[in-house]
DNA sequence: TTGAAAGCGCTAACAC
DNA sequence: GTGTTAGCGCTTTCAA
């Protein structure tokens, strides 16, 4: 099954190999003899082979993209603005998804390095930075997205949310709708969930409201969700934030299996905004991650040298799944 | 900015080349130098080049996809399922998204032939057939998914649904909850949606019921759902069947939008499950999406010569939006 | 404007 | 076991 070449294609019409690759890259070639090596290009249905070429550029066209979980929705549309500017500049995008499989992460990023890609997103965990960072200085842009990277190497970028902000943003929501005692579920001790929850905290410390350690809850995987629900309701919130977005079903489910009803008995506000959360009523703070992901990756395109960090502001999308906000945050329910 | 190559290597273990392939690639070599070479591979931080071997080899390890629309339930889970056996077989992921922009995919797809990729999964309309038949004549093997090829050529399979099956499904559970005027939304005249109006159809029929052309309106998009349920209202049927899975969130919404409660009014059932299903008591048909996206990539690495085509059984989650199913087919709403 | 030749980083024969 | 020598398919000097 042996492929044409351009050697093929360059004797079928009477012209060298250098030839032919002037006539496909763009070379001072004689109109006629052009007109032939195209002719002889279709007629031999040739295509260049983009791995051989990539040799001698040093690296592929491709972005390379690591990702934790292609079924949250942040996820799906930071892939979507990755691959809007990736084609607009005319590279494919390469992807592995490393379902939260610790150690899976560095592996696939080192093929992603293997196959000299011309940058990196990646989203995933501390745990593969040092690999990143190789990356980085071996002179590959590497975007570290959803967590800003402390004093960043030449060439590695990062595209983060004001998780203070975002959990901020989401105790306003809750106080103003009158909850006074609210219950919050994270996924666990990584940057973005920590941040929101401090930016919680904070919020409702503004308006006199305590956030103690009881009143956050670790959720383990969606199976995790009924128990996580059940502890929390054990200390009677009259509102439940979930700061990890990717768990949303799953605790809106339970919430409803533990028979409170959205938001008579209980306010519910949860991260990244989805496509049925307007029908469901489900209020979020959502983050930008169509931008986001154009923005990464721009980064990549560009490839400036010097480290660059740009965090996005989350906004809310109140509906009513948290009961009606008033201006004086007295209860309205 | 130069990489480290495997000649810089060899010069640092004071071995040739050749050996260092031989370490790296498990070929016969003594326990000392080999250590030697692997020590030099660590100290010098050498990323063996992909590319380059790949043009050995012929082809790359990575497998292509060109997909539709990958905000689409089914294709999600079709890529999750196309990346865990791509995974398991050491293959990457190459991902481009053609967000139905004719043309776009006739020219994704060459891009991925002059990858060389290993195998291509398309899931993309007939336009771009003409290429993928190239391809696979080419000896890349090919998959065609959600549609099949008539008179396939060697290397082109198909991973598709039994789209009548599906539409009948719609109809008997439709039926079965005693509604008794149907119309229907699909996005346009693809084989899948012919296919399950088709079904639809002929459903209806057995029970008695006619299904006209009239009954039946195409979606232009999200955008163009509210103007679809309009035209569909005026006909007043007592249920909506949507075979787009990809207009449902917006086909959900202009139902409620224009005030018609579900199930009371109107039911209404659609293609694709759906994680907020459940939770919206949306009856479907579901597509064993991730089980479709695994065989797709199974075709592509185990790579017979003969065309191979499976076709897939839809199966009835039902739950609420229709009303409640009776045996005889009885109203009970 | 074109061709010959060198070489990109690696693997695969073939000797030793 | 290990090195030498050819290439893989392409681009890129350098002459002509």
């Amino acid at each position: 099954m042996k492929r044409t070449t351009i050697g093929a294609v360059a004797a079928a019409a009477g012209v060298s190999s250098a030839t032919v690759s002037r006539v496909l890259n763009g070379g001072p070639v004689n109109e006629a003899t052009a007109a032939r090596v195209r002719e002889a290009v279709d007629r031999l249905q040739y295509t260049p082979n983009a791995l051989t070429k990539s040799i001698f550029a040093g690296r592929s066209q491709t972005i390379g993209v690591v990702i934790d979980d292609l079924r949250s929705p942040f996820y799906l549309d930071l892939m979507r603005g990755i691959d809007e500017v990736a084609d607009a500049n005319g590279s494919l995008v390469m992807f592995a998804n490393t379902f939260r499989h610790d150690g899976r992460e560095a592996m696939q990023i080192q093929s992603m390095d293997e196959q000299r890609v011309r940058g990196l997103i990646v989203t995933s965990a501390a745990s593969a930075d040092d690999r990143t960072y190789r990356m980085a200085a071996g002179g590959t842009p590497c975007v570290v997205v959803a967590r800003t990277v402390q004093d960043p190497p030449p060439r590695l970028h990062s595209v983060a949310l004001d998780n203070i902000a975002a959990g901020r943003l989401m105790a306003e929501h809750l106080v103003s709708c009158g909850r006074r005692s609210v219950g919050v579920i994270t996924s666990g001790p990584r940057p973005s969930q920590l941040g929101r929850t401090e930016g919680l905290r904070r919020g409702l410390a503004e308006a006199g409201l305590a956030l103690t350690a009881d009143d956050i809850v670790t959720v383990d995987g969606d199976d995790g969700a009924e128990d996580a629900v059940a502890t929390l309701l054990q200390r009677r919130p009259d509102a439940v934030a979930c700061v990890a977005g990717r768990r949303t079903v799953a605790i809106h489910a339970a919430l409803l299996s533990q028979g409170v009803t959205i938001p008579d008995d209980i306010g519910f506000i949860t991260m990244d905004d989805f496509a049925w959360a307007s029908a469901l009523g489900i209020s979020v703070v959502a983050q930008p991650a169509h931008l986001m992901g154009q923005r990464a990756a721009e980064f990549v395109v560009e490839n400036p040298a010097q480290p660059r960090t740009v965090v996005f502001e989350p906004t809310l999308v109140a509906r009513t799944s948290c009961g009606e906000a008033t201006d004086d945050g007295a209860a309205s329910r």
